[in-house]
DNA sequence: AGCACGCCGACT
DNA sequence: GTCGGCGTGCTC
């Protein structure tokens, strides 16, 4: 009996065997369709083992092959199985996550170019027997395709339901075209693929970069240092030319909200060749579209988000990672894989060069450097005449204080205000206030399933829980003492946005948070207003930092600043440092100077002083040696277990069990240099009526540390995962909540 | 993960 | 009386 083995897209690390027909063929790499417990599951071939453990009453036949060819080039297939051993990832979730949601659902991956419809015989006698005499403009249609037979042309623009009835009564049916595929060079004919009118001209240092790139062979990580505003995109622009030019196609992953249509259309405008985007507004269709077309070498660039990184091409030359510090590389749930990480190994798999911009690179990158794995490459001058904003800190102690914005913020803004420029204001915190407590007794409204307190919402008058989708409506009374005198703590953008409404009538505000931008179309509207001066106050939340900017805006403000500076997470400080930076790039432009502004109690903390004064990069260094001295990364290669589940004690105990293993482990094989950190409570302790526990693994050597992990995945029978736990493992975490 | 089975509490 | 909450076990 043949064998053959599959990987199922269930989160259990090994494969299954099944029998295949003696009348079926499959090969590696294809999808099938399996009986799986008593559902239907479709699983990727990976292989014909010769014998199997599985008792033969146990085994069970394919139940069809989906596909003749792979649906994996060598390349993706060898990345992914390369990323399902180091992620400890299940290789059937992996192999699944990097093909387009269509093709998971089993839909043929022929390419498809458009319906025809075709007259049928029944049609064709309806027509001779005057049938449609009563239904004109049916039979108009039908008679105009008799004409079109085989064509595919369509006739005369008609109404759908023409067609409709036409196709109801059996008189025409629906063809699928398959696809001819015309390589991206093909399709160009005689344009030429670049428009090099729209080349803008390179200041000394753009063009040093630019042909640095231009002559790398092979294989090399190239670290694009550069600041705001200095002409990253022109850089990424001309090199893609030349890598065009050889016939080679060109992937760019950018982060999440960074894929602005002026991004693309800038793109669009540079070349003539075929350009495809992967953006969260796609549908199901056009994602496998434009993963076929980058199979198929139909399109010359690629550009999109984090899971871009799956697509295939036939001759790749070139990655571009754009805000390579940018934490959307992540994959926070899933296998939670690293994009930015997996593209450098994947440029190497090519031996190809690959791009990392930034104007505040990730301090990984930067010790990659320092370690001389990536090359740096410098743009320091800004375009034109661009002037670097004006810093300022205001300290909290010494000013009076409206709803989290000090007298001196304000007046700010009026100055600015008034010569007719908009000012932006950061909050990162939604809603009205986040806590209410009780005056009396100091008793916390609490949100049940997370102990965490709940955020007060005025305009929709409810308390919401921002971990969870619970809402509650607002207690008259004290849980604990029953007084009725309840107040509110803290600022949130509601709140911001009512004082700032006070404080300044005769201007318009515009909020950007998750809370204002719920209804579709929303936030592009806000951002057509703010492009369009229609209002001068903008008040927003992180997704007001990233990707858009604004030409007017001369003044920014982050409201505030400490929960940054204190955070138990060892990179909130290389988060804050990047936002301000970023958010000083957005102040002010070539003619008008911005002002950059910084509230907090603690003007004198030393990673704001040396950020202020001397810069990122002075900041990275400082920060870098921090993060030596505690043996965090990049000095260490980290692991963090994530185990949640609805009995507390249970799931800590889960966890004490494994860090012993782990410790047993290290002993028996007199390993050194492991850092385990005992078990404790996840920063969230309960989430949505689960409590979490974490478990920390570290240590200097990736390779030790992988080390340990396989003999984990080895030993899963002495300290299985009890089934009311769930246990999460990720690799070079960098969210630990 | 997803699904079935099975066990207990609060409802028409 | 049963509906549905979730704990447990299993998937070739």
């Amino acid at each position: 009996m043949n064998l053959i083995q599959i990987a199922l897209p269930v989160p259990l690390n090994r494969y299954f065997d099944y029998f295949l027909p003696s009348d079926t063929q499959a090969v590696i790499g294809t999808r099938v369709v399996v009986p799986f417990g008593n559902q239907k599951k479709i699983g990727i071939v990976v292989g014909f083992p010769e014998q199997t453990d599985i008792p033969k009453n146990k085994l069970k036949p394919i139940l069809s092959v989906l596909d003749e060819n792979p649906l994996f080039d060598d390349e993706i297939w060898q990345l992914l199985q390369w990323s399902a051993n180091y992620y400890h990832a299940p290789f059937g979730e992996v192999l699944q996550s990097a093909l387009p949601v269509k093709l998971r659902q089993g839909e043929s991956c022929e390419r498809v170019v458009a319906d025809q419809f075709v007259v049928t015989e029944m049609g064709q006698k309806a027509l001779l027997n005057g049938i449609l005499n009563r239904a004109k403009k049916q039979q108009q249609l039908l008679t105009e395709l008799t004409k079109f037979a085989n064509s595919f042309e369509k006739p005369t623009a008609c109404s759908p339901s023409a067609w409709k009835g036409l196709l109801e009564k059996g008189f025409i049916e629906k063809i699928a075209v398959s696809f001819e595929s015309k390589s991206w060079l093909d399709k160009l004919e005689n344009r030429e693929q670049c428009n090099a009118d729209n080349r803008l001209r390179l200041n000394k240092q753009q063009s040093l970069v630019v042909s640095r790139l231009q002559y790398q062979k092979g294989f090399g990580v190239f670290l694009l240092n550069g600041v705001t505003g200095s002409g990253k995109t022109e850089v990424y622009l001309q090199v893609i030319e030349t890598v065009l030019a050889k016939g080679q196609q060109v992937l760019v992953l950018v982060p999440e909200i960074g894929l602005t249509p002026q991004t693309i259309a800038r793109f669009q405008a540079r070349f003539n060749v075929e350009i495809d985007t992967l953006h969260s507004n796609l549908n199901d269709t056009q994602r496998l579209n434009v993963w076929l077309r980058a199979k198929n070498g139909e399109s010359a660039i690629i550009i999109g988000t984090r899971s871009a990184l799956f697509s295939q091409f036939e001759n790749l030359g070139l990655i571009i990672i754009d805000e390579e510090h940018d934490s959307s590389f992540k994959q926070q749930d899933g296998w939670r894989y690293n994009a930015r990480d997996l593209a450098v190994l994947r440029a190497k798999n090519n031996n190809i060069p690959i791009v990392l911009g930034s104007a505040t690179p990730s301090l990984e990158s930067v010790q990659n450097v320092k370690n001389g794995k990536f090359t740096e490459l410098l743009l320091q001058n800004r375009a034109g005449d661009a002037q670097l904003a004006q810093q300022f800190v205001i300290d909290l102690k010494t000013q009076q204080i409206y709803s989290g914005v000090s007298q001196q913020l304000l007046s700010m803004m009026k100055t600015h205000l008034e010569q007719g420029n908009q000012v932006m204001l950061f909050l990162n915190r939604r809603g009205f206030a986040p806590v209410l407590l009780c005056h009396e007794c100091g008793w916390i409204c609490e949100c049940n399933s997370c102990e965490k307190p709940y955020t007060y919402h005025q305009q929709k008058n409810v308390l919401r829980c921002h971990h969870c989708a619970s809402q509650k409506i607002i207690p008259r009374q004290c849980g604990h003492c029953g007084s009725t005198n309840l107040i509110t703590t803290g600022v949130g953008t509601e709140q911001l946005e009512q004082e700032l409404v006070q404080q300044f009538e005769n201007y318009k505000i515009t909020r950007i948070d998750r809370d204002s931008t719920v209804r579709k179309g929303a936030l592009d509207k806000h951002l057509s207003d703010i492009q369009q001066g229609k209002s001068q106050i903008l008040i927003g939340t992180q997704m007001l930092a990233k990707g858009h900017h604004f030409p007017n805006v001369t003044l920014v403000a982050i409201v505030n600043v400490d929960s940054a500076l204190f955070s138990t997470d060892f990179r909130a400080e290389e988060r804050l440092a990047q936002l301000y930076i970023q958010v000083a790039g957005r102040a002010g432009r070539a003619e008008k100077k911005g002002t950059v502004v910084l509230q907090t109690h603690y003007p004198e903390h030393p990673l704001l002083k040396s950020l202020l004064t001397k810069g990122y990069d002075e900041f990275s260094k400082t920060a870098l040696e921090m993060r030596q001295l505690m043996h965090l990364p990049p000095f260490s290669a980290q692991v963090l277990f994530k185990a949640t589940g609805r009995d507390n004690e249970k799931v800590a105990n889960f966890l004490e069990n494994m860090t012993a293993y782990f410790q047993q482990q290290i002993a028996t094989y007199q390993w050194q240099g492991f850092q385990i950190l005992p078990p404790m409570t996840a920063p969230m302790a309960k989430k949505a009526g689960q409590y979490r526990w974490q478990l920390l693994i570290q240590h200097s050597s990736r390779a030790m540390l992988q080390k340990l992990l396989t003999q984990f995945d080895l030993d899963k029978g002495q300290i299985e995962v009890p089934s009311n736990i769930r246990l999460v493992v990720d690799i070079d975490p960098i969210d630990f909540n």
